[in-house]
DNA sequence: GCCAAAAGATTAAACGATTAAGCTTTATCA
DNA sequence: TGATAAAGCTTAATCGTTTAATCTTTTGGC
């Protein structure tokens, strides 16, 4: 690779004017211009970005750090936020903790230590956010809001509401839900944006909480095979997922036996039979406005902290049933 | 973050001293010794790697370019990557280019700026490795092998020839063939393993050539439900599920009426029903042993290349049935 | 023709680390 | 005792940039 001092070697002027012409800054006459950039491109030069970065104190990369690329929600946003990034010249650090708060910690002591000018970050859990504040740059936070944090996610409330209206919509009028986490936020807030619009139309048969996650437990068999709901809105597509095949397995009809509503609207949806009704999240969106805001803040250090919450959708597919008769 | 400056400020001693003694290099007294590294660690001092970097050469960052995140055999890879390489406290700087040339040779160049140590890399496309060479840094290719490059990949010859045995095994006589893009070494080396030992076992009713996706083309379609293949091995595991969607849709029952093998055991293979009988391919040592290449090539820049061959294996599950009769 | 200002270039310091070379001080040994 | 070596520390150069400060030359105005 060739530097500076290779270039000004070249034309025979100081490092300081070249540096000067390749950032159009100082004074240069036209003629040396000309020379330098006809130099630096001959010899193809690339600037070091760790030096600029050593000189000025940005690096020109940003940090991702994601609990589970397994996840299939995880690897569009981390493709969005690449793109995003490259679109700008910067590069993409990763991390991805696998889930463990231990490694998430490691990872992030290894972005600080290269530098980034920021971390785009989804937490493994809500507790584990304030090891940020010792990272001391700028942070935008995915999907799991934190007091004066940035934060950039679906609107998880109306979504809930989306599924219980088209539940209601569809005739149905006893639900089950299976529902994440508890104390993930986003989980929560999916929950809530269902029960709130379901409040006085649908009775909410069960109500079962499990891991975000495929495999399924006990009391979730038996709330599914209860019979006591025709609809079950679950917090994510992989849940759902879970869910059908389950009861295909058992011989239970998707959708005429028993209805599933999901949540994601991940590539998976689509393949599996029936095709998986879902309320879609704008993952490439998301990506794109969380780089945007780091920008921002990376721009202007005083910004006040704000939420971005992008609507999301119902795709309607083939595993909810129209019902005519109550159960 | 505090640097050696800070260290030296609060010992009393010279920024070297601190220096060596932090890399136990040099000869300094116990006693500074102690009094350094409580320092260090009362200061919580990280090193700063770009400075390490621009002395050195070596910035402990490797690069990972992908074609496509989306494609689910990668996040398990990217995945395996990450982790590997964070035990060892290297930072990961990924690059996804979204199967694009442009993207793919921009985002190299990113890599190069930053200085990464070396690089991971899937290329889009076989010529597209040309590239290489100017970036003047170790490689180490993943699946697509190349002439002078280290390469790590799963034995796809071997993988096509199980699927094969299985065949004959399960009393199939007439195959048929949903083969990757000829032009990719990967695909072509499942087609030609597939073909070699069903030589005079198995006919080969049929071979179509599709890209590596769930959206089948026409030629397939009608192929698959001519009824001449009795089974039909797919190149990859996105192409049998397509090709198990299409058939369901058709009314066309797998695996009792045609059986499917697919290649690579992504996690969809065990939600898809029936549940995906296939080659697995083992894709988190392939990760690993991809970084263990080159680290390897970074200690001894003068290694000879090498290709990696990591087994495969038959995963038996629900996509394949067993025949009395022949077709 | 002279002075001030602008234009065009250079010098040198700085970022944070590593490390060869040099300088003291103390220890070793004939 | 005096030369030699070893131990313990500092100085200073270096990596590739950026940029304030400085210097020289040209230009313009009066």
């Amino acid at each position: 690779m060739s530097t500076l001092k290779d270039i000004a070697k070249e034309v025979g002027v100081s490092v300081a004017t070249v540096s000067y012409v390749l950032n159009n800054s100082g004074s240069v006459g036209e003629d040396v211009k000309k020379q330098v950039l006809a130099a630096a491109k001959r010899l193809d030069y690339r600037p070091n970005r760790r030096a600029q970065a050593m000189r000025t104190g940005v690096s020109q990369s940003i940090g991702l750090v994601l609990p589970d690329l397994t996840n299939p929600f995880f690897p569009e946003l981390a493709q969005s936020v690449e793109n995003e990034a490259r679109k700008r010249g910067l590069a993409v650090v990763l991390v991805d903790s696998q889930n463990n708060a231990d490694a998430e910690t490691q990872g992030l002591a290894i972005l600080q230590q290269h530098g980034v000018d920021g971390i785009i970050w989804c937490p493994v859990d809500d507790q584990v956010i304030q090891k940020a504040t010792p990272l001391n740059c700028p942070i935008v936070l995915i999907d799991r809001p934190s007091q004066g944090f940035d934060v950039v996610h679906s609107n998880y409330r109306l979504g809930g509401a989306l599924a219980a209206e088209h539940a209601i919509a569809q005739g149905h009028t006893h639900v089950g839900i299976l529902c994440g986490p508890r104390n993930i936020d986003s989980a929560e807030q999916r929950r809530m944006g269902f029960c709130e619009r379901a409040a006085g139309k649908l009775t909410i048969a069960w109500e079962i909480e499990v891991p975000y996650a495929t495999s399924l437990n006990n009391d979730a068999f038996s709330a599914l095979s209860s019979g006591k709901a025709s609809l079950v809105f679950a917090a994510d597509d992989l849940i759902a997922i879970g869910a059908i095949n389950y009861l295909n397995d058992k011989g239970i009809k998707v959708p005429d036996d028993i209805s599933i509503i999901g949540f994601d609207n991940i590539p998976w949806a689509e393949l599996v039979r029936p095709k998986l009704t879902t309320i879609s999240q704008p993952i490439t969106d998301i990506g794109r406005a969380s780089v945007d805001v780091l920008l921002q803040k990376l721009q202007n250090p005083a910004k006040v902290a704000c939420a971005i919450v992008l609507d999301v959708k119902l795709i309607e597919r083939d595993s909810v049933a129209h019902r005519r008769t109550t159960v």
